[in-house]
DNA sequence: CGTTGGATTGGCT
DNA sequence: GCCAATCCAACGC
C-alpha cells in the first residue's frame, strides 16, 4: 500500500544519514481494520559519541535496545509519562538512532484521536511522545523489528528531496548546539511546535 | 542510599 | 511565557 518495508541495509548506515532519508517514509502499526499510519516529516539523528544521545555513557538496561541490531525501535520513557521512538541504526553495539519526532497522520486518525484526546490533525502526531501515544507505542515495543514487516513497520513512501528538506538544532537539547541534526520537510504543516534556535535549509 | 533533572506536553497567567 | 505532572536512570555520598 506504501511500498515495501525499507531494508535493513537503509538502516546499517550513519544516523546523519537516515534521518534526512527517513522523511517522507511511513510508519505503520497494525492490520487492516484497527491500523494506523502517518508520513514521516521531522526527525533527529542522535550519534555514537554524542554528548545529547542517551547511548553516550555506554549500554544501560534503558538504552540496550539503542546498542542492538539497525532497523529496530528503541522506545524510551520520560518525564514520567512520556514515551518516545527511534529508530536503530548503524552497526550492532554502536549506539545511535533516529528520533521520530512527527508524522503526518494519514489512517486510522479515529483511533489516533482516540488515544490522544483530541481529534486536530495537526495535534495527533506532532511531538515525539504525542506520535508515540497515537500509535500506542510503549515499553512492549522496544526492540521491536521495523524491517521484518510484523505488528510496527516502516515502509518506503515517497522520499523527500534535499531541496524540500531544512535542519536546524534539536529541541531540548542544550548539549552540542553544533550539531543541527533535525531535519523537517519544509513548511510541512505537521511539524512539531518545537522551537529550535536556528533554521537552515539543505542545498537551497 | 538521596537527589537531580530529563530527546515533553498541556494548561494557565 | 511559566510551570506542574510523575517516573526513573544516572550520579554523588
Amino acid at each position: 500500500m506504501y511500498g515495501r518495508p525499507l531494508p535493513r541495509s537503509f538502516f546499517e548506515r550513519p544516523a546523519t544519514v537516515v534521518a534526512p532519508e527517513l522523511l517522507g517514509r511511513i510508519l505503520v502499526r497494525g492490520r487492516s481494520e484497527e491500523r494506523v499510519a502517518g508520513r514521516i516529516v521531522e526527525v533527529e539523528a542522535y550519534t555514537e559519541g554524542d554528548p545529547a544521545s542517551h547511548s553516550f555513557s555506554g549500554p544501560t538496561a534503558r538504552n540496550a535496545a539503542m546498542f542492538g541490531p539497525p532497523g529496530h525501535l528503541y522506545v524510551y520513557f520520560t518525564y514520567g509519562m512520556h514515551f518516545c521512538a527511534n529508530v536503530v541504526t548503524g552497526g550492532v553495539g554502536e549506539g545511535s538512532a533516529v528520533l521520530l519526532r512527527a508524522v503526518e497522520p494519514l489512517e486510522g486518525l479515529s483511533s489516533m484521536a482516540r488515544r490522544r484526546g483530541t481529534r486536530d490533525p495537526r495535534r495527533l502526531c506532532a511531538g515525539p511522545a504525542r506520535l508515540a501515544e497515537a500509535f500506542s507505542i510503549d515499553r512492549a515495543l522496544d526492540g521491536a523489528d521495523l524491517v521484518r514487516g510484523g505488528d510496527i513497520r516502516l515502509v518506503e513512501g515517497e522520499p523527500v528531496p534535499p531541496s524540500r528538506i531544512a535542519r536546524t538544532t534539536r529541541v531540548g537539547v542544550r548539549a552540542a548546539p553544533d550539531r543541527r541534526w533535525r531535519f523537517l520537510v519544509r513548511g510541512d504543516p505537521f511539524v512539531s511546535p518545537g522551537r529550535p534556535a536556528r533554521v537552515d535549509g539543505i542545498r537551497g
